[in-house]
DNA sequence: GAACTTACTTACAATAGAGTAAGTAACGGC
DNA sequence: GCCGTTACTTACTCTATTGTAAGTAAGTTC
């Protein structure tokens, strides 16, 4: 319980010590909860004292501001990487797992879920969500040159928004729920269980 | 700005005045976020003073376990007054609807969503979802009736968990992200599209 | 190696917000 | 009409937490 890494003590780069608080910040929001991100712990966890988080990120909404930006971008780096070099149409797997990994596991989901939160107090649309429109666009682009080679007609654009919408939306929820339902259908492996979820969701997603 | 009701200044009786203060801090809590839930405020906004509420329920984390099964409660009538005079099989149009409406407009989502992320820290499984597992064998049930009326093999119990989940983690993602999603995608009427959404999502799951 | 910048520290100020103590007045039962 | 109960109020205490002020030492530049 003495020190992790005795040479991390010493004097980091803005931009390291920046990515250790934001990380520690993470993990402290999603284990305690919403009024659990106080920087006297997170500094606590990271042995360092609270006016140093202070001096990076100048305030305790400064600090949330940049958590939320940086939970964003994960997000948007995911869809792109999962989308643009993932299959011609189908193969939605993929990108679902990789999503859920990012919402779920890394905790992403919670921040998220913590600025809907907040939103609409006074914090107005900080973030951007565009990618989701991108993302429908690239998917029914797609879609529509491979129903052409096929000759058939093109797919509605719809269809494809409401797809990815209901894929967003059920990815979200799943990462907030998905322990919760597996736990109280009786099922004693969640993870499993919200893998097998994806994949039958994939499967649907596909058509 | 004086006083908005002259005759509730009076003195109700406990259930009413825990009602209306249940209500006033679930609207604080959807307005003002996580931290937003003051107990000055709430009193407040109801004109009262705060430790008239901590009379009713406490302390604050009781007025807030108060809120949470009210919210699971709605939740739970909603499904059951939805599911069981619904139609045979398919409808489920009026189903997402209605909970979407509970979920939603009256913003129990936001206390959900609040309670998921509360959730690991202390107050460890203090609300039931067994609702959602008795909401899931009561549609296979029915199911696999009218599957035997009509000779067909009885369809696969862990098909309709997962659509109750997809349904479940769908909605509730819907309640928190709608609006978000329906404005970055350009709508400028997310009600609508949520309701379109909606639709074709019964539509889907309808099969 | 001197001067400047900056990643931190300790110590403290300010305040908000939960909870408490004690009192008051409305109701219901008799 | 009196009495106990209870739905509240005002006034307060106490603590937890953000933020600040001032200082220190590691790194960087010339």
């Amino acid at each position: 319980m003495s020190k992790k890494e005795p040479t991390a003590r010493k004097r980091l780069p803005a931009a390291k010590a920046q990515e250790r608080i934001l990380e520690a910040a993470q993990k402290r929001l999603a284990e305690d909860g919403p009024d659990g991100l106080r920087l006297q712990d997170v500094a606590a966890d990271l042995g360092i004292s609270h006016p140093a988080i202070l001096h990076h990120f100048g305030s305790r909404d400064g600090l949330i501001t940049a958590l939320e930006r940086r939970a964003m971008r994960a997000l948007q780096d995911d869809l792109l990487s999962a989308s643009a070099p993932s299959g011609p149409s189908g193969h939605a797997l993929g990108a679902l797992d990789r999503v859920a990994r990012t919402l779920g596991d890394e905790g992403h989901a919670r921040v998220l879920a913590w600025w809907v939160l907040h939103r609409s107090g006074s914090r107005e649309e900080a973030l951007d969500w565009s990618m989701l429109r991108d993302l429908a666009d690239g998917i029914h682009a797609r879609q529509a040159e491979n129903a052409q080679a096929e000759g058939k007609p093109e797919p509605d654009p719809k269809e494809t928004v409401f797809v990815v919408r209901l894929a967003a939306a059920a990815l979200f929820g799943e990462a907030l729920l998905g322990d919760i339902l597996s736990r109280s259908a009786g099922l004693d492996d969640p993870a499993e269980a919200s893998r097998e979820f994806r994949r039958w969701l994939a499967e649907l997603l596909d058509r």
